[in-house]
DNA sequence: GAAACGTGGAG
DNA sequence: TCTCCAAGTTT
């Protein structure tokens, strides 16, 4: 903690008590739930809103309760239940995490970051949350919400900058609680406090815990520094990929790798859903297709793709 | 370190 | 309508 320890002892308290007043009750937070259910979670949230999480998360948990039951199934069926989540290597890598433990940790999600670390699709943010919510460890968790909330309320910025700086961390280090319960409460709390009141546009400054503490508004809430860049979407690979995705996970059966390919122009109605929607240049099709074939989310034998077993 | 990677709700 | 953005990770 540094020479400010007591001031930021205050905001310790502030904001920790404002988490027990106003936190959501979302499944993932019950005392019910095993750290396997808060590694779901933790992995459908990646860059996912909550609302849209919480609906696949609820039927993941009951078909696959234990690592080892996930572990038993094809890759193909976790993809299915992935849904229309996004970014579905996410599901590929919860998989080949569950397989992982199921391997080599006796089916149970290991309780260190450093192990956590070294499973598939966890990264320092995965692994710090994991072990922090689901096993006490009062780990420095460091997201978008807490990023943004530790540049307002420490820095005075509008926004963190674009890229994460060794700075922040550092920060985030200097301003965790010492005293292990009252970190453990922290990390969560803060993120909530992003996620709720300390948005990206439009926060809420008239219900925060810490306005009177926040450099930002102190500052006289300056505008941020630089403009983010929009991520661009329409004609891209992803939305192909997304599409072709699409057609795999709704299909039965292994579809006709010309159905992706051919000029789909004046073609009768699409037999597997979305597939009209696949109106991009054949080379970009072309593209499309082999990039989700390397990354192994779909597999070609033959003139037949279909997802990987 | 930049770029790629899905999707849909909110403002 | 269109841009922004949401509990990041990997190459």
């Amino acid at each position: 903690m540094g020479a400010y320890s007591g001031w930021v002892h205050r905001i310790h308290e502030l904001i920790n008590h404002w988490y027990r007043n106003h936190a959501r009750q979302l499944p993932w937070r019950s005392a019910e739930a095993s750290p396997w259910a808060i590694m779901v979670s933790e992995f459908m949230l990646q860059q996912t809103p909550v609302n849209r999480v919480l609906p696949v998360y609820t039927q993941w948990i009951a078909r696959w309760p234990e690592p080892a039951d996930l572990a038993a199934e094809p890759l193909s069926e976790a993809l299915i239940a992935w849904g229309r989540l996004g970014y579905p290597r996410r599901a590929q890598r919860l998989h080949a995490a569950a397989v992982e433990i199921t391997r080599s940790h006796g089916g149970k999600v290991p309780g260190t970051e450093a192990e956590l670390r070294a499973l598939p699709g966890v990264g320092d943010y995965t692994a710090a949350a994991i072990a922090c919510f689901a096993f006490g460890e009062p780990t420095v968790v460091v997201d978008t919400n807490i990023r943004r909330v530790h540049a307002r309320l420490f820095g005075g910025a509008a926004l963190p900058e674009p890229h994460p700086r060794a700075s922040e961390f550092r920060r985030a280090r200097e301003v965790q609680p010492s005293d292990r319960h009252t970190a453990n409460l922290w990390n969560i709390s803060v993120m909530e406090l992003g996620a709720l009141v300390c948005t990206a546009r439009s926060p809420k400054c008239d219900e925060c815990p810490v306005f009177a503490q926040c450099a930002w508004i102190a500052a006289g809430r300056p505008e941020p520094h630089y403009t983010p860049k929009g991520q661009s979407w329409a004609g891209t690979d992803r939305q192909v990929r997304g599409e072709i995705m699409a057609v795999l996970r709704h299909s039965p059966e292994p579809v006709p790798a010309a159905s992706f390919l051919e000029d789909l122009t004046g073609a009768p109605a699409a037999e597997y859903t979305g597939l009209q929607k696949l109106n991009a240049p054949l080379e970009q099709r072309q593209r499309a297709l082999a990039g989700l074939i390397q990354d192994g989310l779909a597999m070609q034998s033959e003139t037949l793709v279909h997802l990987p077993r």
